[in-house]
RNA sequence: GGCCCCGUCGUCUAGCGGUUAGGAUCCAUGGUUUUCAUCCAUGUUACAGGAGUUCAAUUCUCCUCGGGGUCACCA
């Protein structure tokens, strides 16, 4: 069984990166019938908030990828770790280390000015004397000094590191006692059973240390999966300063989940040409095998036209229940069909297409001045009249089409053009000179309503 | 700087030795539409550069250049 993980650590929202990997990772578990679990990297309490951790699960409600099985909480799992620690100082893997945090800070700098690697230089790690006065030891893991480490990445191919390159005793435990990452990653996977790994390729680089974890407990390492990074528009990596980075915030903006999941399922992933992704076709299609390996850079273009294409082909009882988040109750409205056929077609995002349903159904406060300007020609006053004069003697009044008719005649008995009683009636009607057919808009609204509209803006331009 | 990764239209991508280098988006133009939008049609735009390997390289190898990531008692 395949189980995949996704372990944010709490210290700000859930981005779009974040999400993308979490989606592939769930996907890949969901496709063959495995867990998708959860976890919780909290282990630096000075970072970490409740708030962080709440509004991460409170976006992946909305998007409505369930995790499997309970969420684990690094911070709650102390005595494992200490347990592992100790087994590893028992049996002479990892060692104290009493160098002082201003020691190791002139190490550093000694190495910078000779244009060497930082690296720690081992003073403790075979050391048997008296530890110094007043320094609270730290936990090193004795890490292969030489050698070659190779990575088998399932999207970049086998990666293969020397040792002298990029290794040294690294800290596993802090000088307060709290583990560190490398060494709570390893760990949490392996006795999570999280057997495929997809995470954001700046983590390459950890993945010998966490190799070396492994490999000194005798865990068998994961498959792994490095995802190119997201990057903004500078084509750098994308950050909490890229604006709107906060998955919650394109539920504001009136995206769907389903239209941001199939945006983001296509960043640094393909299946042939398709663009459109149910949810079921995600799972089905979704292979890590097929991410491509190179960096994206992030750009809402593709999303408006998903949401677009997405808000299109929802079915209407379906979109007046998302209109609900904007307080537009449609339910009861008996030409609800008619206006959101018209609009469906006009809107990118949610909150555009509410905003739309209100400038219809809401009685015009203001005109747009320009729009006035060039609708309102010599005899337009007459002919609004005349069309007004049509719809109080007719009888009932209901479908676009019996609007039409009564376009139609005053059209033909005044000998004018279309556009002659168009544009003037559509700013009476909504106030610019944009929007659906007017015949429809009158339907939506019924006699009496575009009797007012209709009086309301000849008395407005009468003097 | 060391190490690692990456490099096809502006953007997202297909391609897996032989293609008129495909699709999508964006943009432009035309058609439909009383307007706007939708829809349809058409069009502009890409293999970073240089060596090799090969009958043949976008595709394989190397170098250069460019971009990115990472180098903590953060995750």
């Amino acid at each position: 069984m395949i189980v995949t993980r996704f372990a944010p650590s709490p210290t700000g929202y859930l981005h779009i990166g974040g999400l993308r990997t979490a989606l592939f990772s769930y996907l890949w578990a969901k496709k063959n019938g495995g867990k998708f679990v959860l976890r919780i990297e909290d282990t630096d309490k000075a970072r970490n908030s409740q708030e962080a951790t709440d509004a991460i699960l409170e976006a992946f409600e909305w998007l409505g990828l369930e995790h499997d099985g309970d969420i684990i909480y690094q911070s709650q799992r102390d005595d494992i770790y200490k347990k592992y620690i100790d087994q590893l100082l028992d049996e002479g893997k990892a060692y104290k280390c009493y160098m002082s945090k201003e020691e190791l800070t002139e190490l550093r700098e000694t190495q910078m000015a000779n244009k060497e690697r930082t690296k720690y230089n081992g003073k403790y790690r075979d050391f048997d004397g008296t530890p110094p006065e007043g320094v609270e030891a730290v936990i090193r893991i004795k890490a292969p000094l030489t050698g070659e480490i190779i990575v088998k990445d399932g999207v970049k191919g086998d990666i293969s590191f020397q040792a002298e390159d990029i290794l040294d005793d690294f800290v596993i435990a802090r000088a307060d006692g709290a583990p560190t990452y490398n060494f709570v990653v390893a760990i949490d996977d392996a006795l999570m059973g999280i057997n495929e790994v997809i995470r954001g390729d700046d983590h390459l680089s950890n993945t010998p240390k966490q190799m070396v974890v492994y490999e000194a407990l005798g865990f068998e390492p994961p498959k792994f999966y490095h995802v190119p990074m997201i990057h903004n528009s500078a084509g750098k990596k994308l950050s909490k300063r890229d604006g709107a980075t906060d998955v919650m915030a394109y539920k504001e903006m009136g995206y769907t989940p389903a239209s941001l999941l199939n945006f983001l399922v296509r960043l640094g992933w393909s299946h042939g040409d398709q663009e459109i992704f149910s949810m079921d076709e995600m799972q089905n299609l979704f292979n890590p095998k097929d991410i491509n390996k190179s960096a994206s850079i992030y750009n809402t273009e593709k999303l408006d036209w998903l949401s677009a294409h997405y808000i299109k082909n929802t079915p209407n009882s379906e979109l007046a229940k998302q209109l609900e988040q904007y307080e537009l109750i449609l339910t009861s409205h008996d030409k609800k069909e008619i206006l959101l056929d018209e609009l469906k077609d006009r809107a990118k995002t949610l909150k555009e297409m509410a905003t739309l349903v209100k400038e219809i159904i809401e009685t015009p406060t203001s005109y747009d001045e320009k729009a006035v300007k060039k609708a309102f020609k010599e005899g337009s006053v007459e002919i609004l009249n005349a069309f007004g004069a049509k719809i109080t003697s007719a009888g009932e009044l209901h479908l676009p089409v019996d609007y039409h008719h009564l376009m139609e005649e005053v059209v033909n008995e005044m000998e004018i053009g279309f556009g002659k009683i168009g544009q003037p009636l559509r700013v009476a009607l909504l106030g610019k000179m944009t929007g659906p057919g007017l015949d429809s808009v009158m339907s939506i609204i019924g006699k009496d309503e575009t009797m007012l509209r209709i009086a309301n803006a000849i008395t407005l331009n009468s003097n």
